[in-house]
RNA sequence: GCUCCCUUCGUCUAGUGGUCCAGGACACCGCCCUCUCAAGGCGGGAACACGAGUUCGAACCUCGUAGGGAGCGCCA
């Protein structure tokens, strides 16, 4: 499951710089530049296509584990916690007319015009801005976005909100790619980039224009400033008058002109969230928003519509603080005549104090986390629980996830972020992968401590007997450098109390003798001669075990003392119980 | 201020009108295991925000209250 994050760790460690390519004009038909991976590896596929059909659809109303959700779909629910089975029901009705239509252009049964030869393609993006790192939040999204559509079997695009020329930066672009791609949250297409679709924004503006959906305003931005403070104390929602909405000026160069959508102003705009359940909003909460701004580019709500549509996103799933904008997206996606895709809004992630998540939480990179000794799977189970779940189970393979995930099923409350849990899940992962797997993770974080994996044992020897003693593969790094380095501390109780005692030398002695004879060294092998000299001089094990623990490591913990020797390697070993047996006599 | 959203152990969650004096997990405490530390096993304390209503019966349906959050940009 580690598959990606390995060769991207293989890769790093050669050295291999992973960087995308540089944006290339006009290579896509639909106007689409797009950017190709050059040393970034498999990330590029359209496996999905072919064998794209929802097999899913087959299931279709008939709800995938028990009695409980069929008796579901009856019911008619209005409440909060109705609304999440509405929303299963609603779901499932989706699949099914999806399926009866591509069942009935199969046969006679339809005239075969009115019916969609095909049945889409489940498309949904994560489409940060690359304004910061990745951060925990972002990435939570990117992993829903990335399960619902390998879930479905349908396609993960990556877009890069980018029309804030003022904060973005190549770097965070840089950032957000590299997190992904340590998450292993591969894309099917993209990453596109907004500022390279200039032209297009500008010409869905003008057709909306052309078509008397959108107007020329010339407020400056001091007057809608003051539009805002009247409105405000007035107690009422701040909002553009419509000054210019029909006034029909005609057109004239403006340092302020900006083109607004002219919104409906009655009725109003139900959708069915999947998460949230149905919301429904006035138009006249609404106002005429800013399409395009003065210094011509084109703001994010109308920017998104117009990519959402151009590269035919089914399902939109971003953070619920875009909740508030959807109505007004939707009434663009009415106003360009497109099919308006289906939305979930996910919950926020807050710090532990149940405050916004910020710096001041340490870690908010999604990189942090590496460099923290995290493995990305451990990450990308914590995430995927967040929020999520499926009855009591709590550790799910990569595969487990994608068979399971169910956007409808997420949670609508907020969530709040929990180091205690996602080390231990980390521990988890830690144990419970193959040693193999987690060796160039391991080495990388020694490394990183400043220590050679060549000047000790095998590192997977290390991931063996540690890998039920840390949390992280940090703290792993700083237990194993007993065995990379030189022993020169010897903590003073353990000494005193280990060493200093009437068996210590002749325990010492005997495990001395009994490694030293030993024919082959290997674990088995040393936890025979150290019971050999337990026996010998006639003491348990722990009379032998804990003085050549602190011989071994100058303190009272370690792993199991067969390991603990083990790791050492024969020469070490024996030169430490010297130095020790000169501590303890004298 | 206005609009929208949210509320089950400290935390993540299960829960879809009776099977719930609410289940699991993290954390915490105790015991067992034991060469230390862990890991593991067993056990413990710990929650339906509040108030009305509907119902034979409510964590679940209705209404209200309180608290929290988001948005109200020529940011995304």
């Amino acid at each position: 499951m580690h598959a990606d994050g390995n060769r991207w760790f293989a890769r790093r460690m050669r050295g291999d710089r992973i960087r995308t390519g540089v944006p290339v004009h006009g290579t896509a038909s639909a106007g689409w530049c797009r950017m190709e991976r050059a040393a970034g590896g498999s990330v590029h596929r359209h496996s999905s296509v072919s064998g794209s059909q929802p097999r899913d659809l087959g299931r279709a109303c008939v709800p995938r584990n028990s009695g409980n959700r069929q008796r579901a779909c009856r019911i008619v629910c209005r409440s909060r916690r109705r609304r999440r089975v509405r929303r299963r029901h609603l779901h499932a009705r989706v699949r099914l007319i999806g399926a009866a239509a591509s069942a009935r252009s199969a046969t006679i049964r339809a005239p075969i015009s009115s019916v969609p030869a095909r049945v889409m393609t489940v498309r949904t993006r994560f489409a940060p801005s690359p304004t910061g790192y990745l951060h925990i939040g972002g990435a939570r999204t990117a992993l829903y976005c990335w399960l619902e559509a390998r879930h479905r079997g349908g396609e993960f695009i990556l877009r890069i909100e980018d029309t804030d020329r003022e904060r973005s930066t190549d770097a965070a672009v840089q950032a957000i790619l590299d997190g992904m791609n340590w998450l292993g949250l591969a894309h099917d297409e993209g990453p596109y980039y907004q500022t390279l679709r200039m032209d297009r924004y500008r010409q869905v503006a003008e057709d909306l224009l052309k078509a008397g959906k959108a107007y020329y305003a010339y407020e400056t931005k001091d007057e809608i400033e003051a539009m805002r403070a009247q409105a405000m104390a007035a107690g009422t929602k701040p909002r553009y008058n419509g000054y210019y909405r029909d006034r029909n000026e005609p057109l004239r160069d403006d340092p302020n002109r900006v083109i607004r959508f002219r919104n409906p102003t009655g009725g109003s705009v139900v959708f069915d969230d999947k998460v949230k359940g149905r919301i429904e909003w006035s138009n006249e909460e609404l106002d005429d928003l800013v399409l395009f701004r003065s210094d011509g580019y084109p703001t994010y709500n109308f920017a998104v519509v117009v990519d959402d549509i151009d590269l035919r996103i089914t399902d939109v799933i971003r953070g619920d603080d875009h909740v508030n904008n959807t109505p007004r997206q939707i009434n663009i996606y009415h106003a360009l005549g497109a099919a308006v895709p289906t939305f979930a809004h996910l919950p926020m992630i807050l710090g532990p104090d149940g405050q916004k998540l910020s710096k001041r939480h340490g870690a908010v990179s999604v990189m942090q986390y590496r460099d923290d000794g995290f493995l990305p799977h451990a990450l990308l189970n914590y995430l995927v629980r967040l929020g999520w779940s499926h009855g009591d189970q709590e550790i799910f393979s990569r595969e487990q996830m994608i068979e399971l995930f169910d956007v409808a099923d997420v949670n609508r409350a907020a969530a709040r972020f929990d180091l205690e849990k996602l080390s231990w899940l980390n521990q988890q992962t830690i144990k419970n992968d193959d040693p193999l797997e987690l060796v160039p993770h391991f080495e990388w974080q020694l490394r990183a401590a400043g220590i050679d994996p060549a000047s000790g044992p095998k590192p997977v020897d290390v991931i063996v007997a540690l890998r039920e003693r840390a949390q992280t593969l940090k703290e792993m790094a700083e237990k194993a450098r007993v065995w990379y380095a030189p022993l020169t501390d010897y903590d003073a109780a353990a000494v005193a109390k280990h060493l200093k005692t009437a068996t210590a030398v002749p325990a010492l002695e005997a495990a001395h003798a009994q490694l030293a004879a030993l024919d082959a060294w290997s674990v088995a092998g040393v936890h025979g001669a150290i019971e050999a000299a337990a026996e010998a001089i006639g003491e348990g094990m722990g009379k032998v075990a804990q003085p050549l623990r602190v011989a071994i490591t100058g303190t009272q913990v370690s792993p199991s003392i067969d390991h603990t020797v083990f790791l050492a390697g024969r020469d070490e070993a024996l030169r430490r119980i010297d130095a020790a047996l000169v501590r303890a006599r004298g």
